[in-house]
DNA sequence: AAATATTTTAATCAAATGTTTAAACCTCTT
DNA sequence: AAGAGGTTTAAACATTTGATTAAAATATTT
């Protein structure tokens, strides 16, 4: 226990996930975590084995509270493109909380997709049975344009994620500061919003 | 020269490019550059004196082609809309021929931004003038409806590289090949078009 | 309070890595 | 063919880094 009483593996996984996110898992050294969370170096290992296992826990965790999160959602009783809409502005909250979160992961996958198997695979198809089906609902009701829900998500995820893993293209090429870069995605998440809509609900053409 | 009568200094940057772009900046030795050319590791120093130095000369060449063909297509003397088709197509057709393209940048910019200063700041702004001020003229000539160029800009980008960077979340989550992929990608691209020009053609609703 | 178990510390190891050095090797001019 | 300038090679160096170890400190149980 340290002096907070928060348990010295709670402590270094908060500083662990912390510089993971800004470093990424090759340029963070278990001195960096050591640093950041005060603890001795020889801890990480003690509580987490190696480097890589402290590493897939803390995925893990995210991973699961990222699908709980709209897994929720999905479950409440409003309408596909109210559904969506929350979907759009969860993710959009998240990325203020932890921009560097999608570049992060991208990453990370990139490097190793084995750290996938760290998500549970029942969780995921949970998530994207409900939004598949809740779709393909809302389409035989005419609610919505027919459309491949699995396109639509993908669609959905590209409109948030994207912008704050081009952070530092975004600022350096339109000149702008932390908080005008706040204001640009939220614009953007509007127009997206309004430009899915459009589409959702725009009959298709019958050529 | 080596056998093939390719400068050894192009030789370098080849295999460093391949390398640099599948295990990014840290990820990458100064060994795995040498291994992958069948040259010498001091050569690497001999030539670019640094690995640094050796990134920021590929990164820089690479901005260029990558400006160049977009601001080929603003230059064509066609529409707008054809213009943002060509630009989608051949961003998709980039991310064919490398896959990593986008994971790349994003993540090498994000963890060090000093980078940017590789980029030609006049040819940049070059291609964002242009592509802003032919979407500024289109909507005044009321042959799309308004929208701010950024934005839209914006959203053309992310469109495509987006899914690159998710590629090994896309294919877990959707259980695809990489022949899978490759179509979904295609038929995104196709629907992101679609809704862009849906979305550009429609008039806006006047509350 | 003694004994036992758990946690923390400092020191150390072995492997990896960017870079340098000095000698060997070409290649071309004279 | 000798020599000069440029190129390539093998070896070595200094750091960094993930991991281990054994002892010290602290907490828990008896």
């Amino acid at each position: 226990m340290n002096k907070d009483n928060i348990s010295t593996e709670q402590c270094i996984k908060d500083a662990a996930q912390k510089i993971f996110l800004k470093k990424g898992f090759d340029g963070t050294t278990t001195r960096d975590i050591a640093e950041e969370s005060g603890i001795n170096r020889a801890l990480v290992n003690y509580y987490f084995r190696s480097k890589e296992n402290l590493f897939a826990t803390i995925f893990a965790e995210n991973a699961e509270l990222y699908l709980a999160g709209n897994i929720n959602i999905l479950n409440k009783p409003i309408g596909i493109r109210e559904k969506i809409i929350e979907i759009i502005n969860l993710d959009f909250q998240r990325h203020i909380d932890h921009p560097d979160l999608t570049i992060f992961i991208n990453n990370e996958l990139h490097r190793n997709f084995k750290r996938l198997l760290a998500i549970s695979p029942t969780r995921m198809q949970e998530f994207l049975m409900l939004f598949s089906s809740q779709v393909k609902e809302a389409i035989e009701r005419k609610e919505i344009r027919s459309v491949d829900p699995n396109h639509l998500l993908a669609i959905i995820s590209a409109s948030i994620k994207f912008h704050f893993a081009s952070k530092p293209i975004l600022m350096h090429c339109y000149n702008m500061q932390e908080k005008d870069f706040i204001n640009f995605v939220s614009a953007q998440k509007d127009l997206v919003i309004d430009m899915i809509n459009t589409y959702l609900l725009t009959p298709e053409q019958t050529i």
